[in-house]
RNA sequence: GCGACCGUAGCUCAAUUGGUUAGAGCGCCGGUUUGUGGUACCGGAGGUUGCGGGUUCGAGACCCGUCGGUCGCCCCA
């Protein structure tokens, strides 16, 4: 009779686990990420997956469906009310005020990391998923929203990825948005008897976010709309004009779109998504813009601020193929008595900065196969002779043409460790080839 | 929260469209052959067809329910 299996555990809806060309190329698209970060000065910083409730439900809207029915909300076991975090800026901004860190401004940083919203799961869309993040605290100058404009460019291009699009806007200050707002409320309530369900409800909360409308009876709507343009101050005319002639200077190609809106309610001025067409669905690859009143309303000094997120999921299935380093060397013991000294020179090599794989499974045949399947250029073929002496067989597997320059790295190695080695069993060494 | 489609070996898929003992490739294990040691062949293990009901002489195929997945709506990176 049959031992009863355990049911298979499946993973939590919307979470995934990533393993060969996926993990590679997350950590692809983090490894690029973090690079171009330096180049542009950014620091690293991290921020608890956790925070207390209230550092989203305030800063995101209440309104907003991240917070009225996405996040992942829960009480510790001392009653207080904790979450997952949704979104990368609340947790930096109260980061940023609970640790002083206006001591520190201007600030250049850059993290990434898990994300989690309660939502259907769908391409692109996942209950946990990750993005990469940059912010600028505590900058006034539209130099700042140029700077990670280039960012993200510049990203873009080195991961390859085609077909994506800046879209550029601003939503003004505080003056120009209230402005803005109730000309929409006033064009939109004239019109309610063919304004969608969910449009109407948005009209009370959220009105801006009308103009993200899909539903088709909307759009002509949505088209008729008033435009910022005809509401901004001079202030905040003069502001975007100074990013988009910064955006230009410095080489990154956008688009005027004047109603794109963004789903927070912290943001200001400058607002921006890099948008795809490859995606279905989900079509903003990094999205971000200026968020200047939030840390004020945190209870922090009154500091200036703007930044982006990027989806890695999203980056992953958009970037070329990731190149990975294949091994260069594998070691295959032809017996267990072998082992010993193969791990000996495995340990050598790799510690003097070469890859390589250490093959110890299944019979000899496979170990071959196995050494080859790594991508091994060489492999050393290690065992003794019946006269008490180690043989060593170099060989050449892949035709490469860095073939050379490896092996003699890897002759230089093994000389050097068998010269220092006290153990006289080890220094009677036969090379064999290559060829 | 709503909608559409889909669930068959570890993985990718078949099964003449309701008919007998559910097959193949890859992977895994073993063997034979091969030796510039990425060859070829042979064999083996592995499935309560997601789960539960129903229709039928007979269900992997049809119906209902349920769970899961995918894609879309909503929203968002």
């Amino acid at each position: 009779m049959k031992a009863q299996r355990a049911p298979k555990p499946a993973p939590v809806r919307g979470m995934q686990d990533f393993l060969g060309e996926q993990a590679e190329r997350f950590d692809h698209v983090v490894g690029r990420f973090r690079d171009v970060a330096r180049r542009f000065g950014f620091k690293p910083v991290m921020v608890p997956v956790v925070e207390a409730t209230s550092v989203f439900a305030r800063t995101l809207g209440e309104t907003t469906d991240v917070v009225s029915k996405e996040m992942y909300t829960f009480p510790d076991r001392g009653g207080d009310s904790l979450t997952l975090r949704p979104e990368f800026t609340a947790g930096i901004c109260r980061a940023y005020v609970s640790e002083g860190w206006q001591q520190f401004a201007p600030l250049k940083l850059v993290t990434h990391g898990p994300l989690f919203r309660y939502e259907r799961p769908q391409k692109g869309r996942y209950r946990q998923f990750h993005q990469i993040d940059a912010e600028v605290l505590g900058a006034a100058e539209p130099q700042a929203d140029v700077e990670l404009l280039a960012f993200a460019d510049l990203l873009l291009k080195e991961l390859g990825v085609a077909g994506v699009t800046l879209q550029l806007n601003t939503l003004g200050d505080a003056e120009t948005r209230e402005a803005w707002r109730a000309a929409l409320v006033a064009h939109f309530s004239a019109h309610r008897d063919v304004l969608s369900e969910e449009s109407l409800r948005r009209l009370e909360t959220n009105p801006l976010r009308i103009l993200d409308s899909k539903e088709p009876g909307d759009r002509a709507l949505v088209a008729d709309a008033p435009v910022i343009d005809a509401f901004l101050t001079a202030e905040a005319g003069a502001f975007f004009e100074a990013v988009q002639k910064g955006v230009q200077a410095s080489g990154v190609a956008f688009e005027r779109a004047p109603r794109l809106v963004r789903g927070f309610d912290y943001y200001r001025h400058t607002a921006f998504e890099f948008v795809s067409d490859a995606l279905g669905a989900q079509a903003t690859v990094i999205g971000g813009g200026r968020y200047d009143g939030l840390i004020e309303t945190m209870g922090g000094p009154h500091t200036p601020a703007v930044g982006w997120a990027g989806g890695i999921e999203r980056l992953m299935m958009l970037c070329g193929e990731p190149e990975v380093a294949p091994i260069e060397i594998a070691i295959v013991p032809l017996t267990v008595s072998d082992e010993g000294i193969a791990m000996e020179l495995a340990a050598l090599l790799r510690a003097d900065g070469l890859r390589v794989e250490l093959g110890f499974s299944g019979s000899e045949k496979k170990r071959f196969e196995k050494a080859k399947k790594a991508g091994a250029w060489r492999l050393l073929n290690v065992g003794n002779t019946g006269s008490g002496w180690t043989e060593l067989r170099l060989r050449n597997l892949v035709a490469n043409e860095d073939a050379e320059p490896v092996r003699a790295r890897i002759l230089r190695s093994i000389k050097r460790a068998f010269h220092h080695s006290d153990d006289p069993e080890t220094r009677m060494i036969k090379i064999f080839g290559p060829l």
